[in-house]
DNA sequence: ACCTGAACACCGTTCAAGT
DNA sequence: ACCTGAACACCGTTCAAGT
């Protein structure tokens, strides 16, 4: 037994049962002990969900595609960070969202991300590729939410945080077309899962703005 | 005592004491009632929540900004959107992550939002003005996730889900200028709250993008 | 050194009983 | 019709006691 066995154990836990469904009681049971035993390793629940997401962002550095500095320019850099997190985010679709709703490490920082070593390589790597301090931190806030805006929706279809076993209430789902005539019209590229492509594009987008405020700040 | 008394209290009660402090009893309290009193008037709190989020999305409706159908054209109308969604997130903070985190009414919806009326509402007004299915259904995806993401985060920074006074530790928030001192050295611009401008700004960036879109469905 | 049993103060929720 | 008391099955967490 070891904290490093807890924390993975918790975010099996909650990739097979949802985030709800972790109890101390229970976690310590797929553990073979008593949920008491745990709290040799970690202070309490909410430092354990803290360390998963640790745990998660550590999941990020560890991709081969995500490198700690870019190598072949910085969109390529941005590029690669974007595609790890996003691999990240998918292998664990339920446990992405505490990402986003962990009180932060640094509340000074606007947005106030929960990984500070996630921010520092964000930072001195786009730095280090020509960025004014000022464009490197407006690059870091569209960069971010970006990211978080697709990745939380993206999650949410691949049935993120419902319960265990929440059966899914087809007749709910029926628009009732009289109430919803365009959804209910709409329906069919509606439902279809275009994420991957969106992704890509708002992505390339994305990297297109943040080459004119580049070039705008080193104007200055 | 009435069922809109139970969610207006819910949602005064997160505003004030944060999401995780609400709990049935609590809220009886503040209603001056017993816990077990809530049941004749909301089935479960699980549905509570859900109410509250459907009384967010009421909220944004009422203001005056926000227009149920276009009047000066599309731009107009999701500008109006925004901010009103807008301003709906920053003065419930606490709150507006639920948004995100209730499981959807439905779920073959890519992305699954909510509020269906609200979807409808967005597509409607988008095929009202020209925009062809396709494109209307895409700029629901873009527009959804560049809100959401935005949002989230700038919520975030307003102190959202921190505990009800969590006291925040201004040691675990230095910096550490050897781990990470790009960060460290940036911390001036980093804690500038820009929120707004960056809305704007990125707000713009997407009608930029949605115009092309739109333009290049029509040409098909 | 590591785990457990019992206990405490809380949860959400049900239901028979009170007014 | 509306609320309450008591109860049930759960929580997170502490701590003295066991091996």
């Amino acid at each position: 037994m070891s904290r490093e066995r807890v924390v993975d154990a918790a975010l099996e836990f909650i990739d097979a049962n949802g985030l709800p469904g972790l109890t101390m009681r229970r976690l310590g049971e797929q553990l073979g002990v008593e949920a008491m035993a745990l709290y040799r390793y970690i202070p309490s629940k909410e430092e354990l969900l803290d360390a998963v997401v640790e745990s998660l962002v550590a999941q990020v550095r560890a991709d081969d595609v995500v490198l700690d500095a870019p190598r072949d320019g910085w969109q390529d850099f941005l590029q690669r960070l974007a595609h790890g997190v996003r691999r990240t985010a998918l292998t664990h679709p339920k446990a992405f969202p505490l990402v986003a709703s962990r009180p932060p490490e640094a509340p000074w920082l606007r947005p106030p991300l929960r990984s500070l070593d996630w921010v520092e390589t964000f930072l001195a790597g786009l730095v280090e590729e020509g960025f004014t301090d000022e464009a490197a931190v407006e690059a870091y806030r569209a960069y971010t939410s970006f990211l978080l805006g697709h990745l939380l929706l993206e999650v949410a279809v691949h049935g993120a945080d419902l319960g265990p076993l929440d059966v899914l209430d087809d007749e709910t789902g029926e628009p009732g077309a009289s109430r919803h005539p365009t959804v209910s019209r709409l329906r069919g590229p509606l439902s279809e899962d275009r994420s991957a492509v969106e992704f890509e594009e708002a992505l390339e987008a994305l990297l297109d703005r943040l080459t004119i405020t580049r070039n705008e700040h080193l104007a200055d």
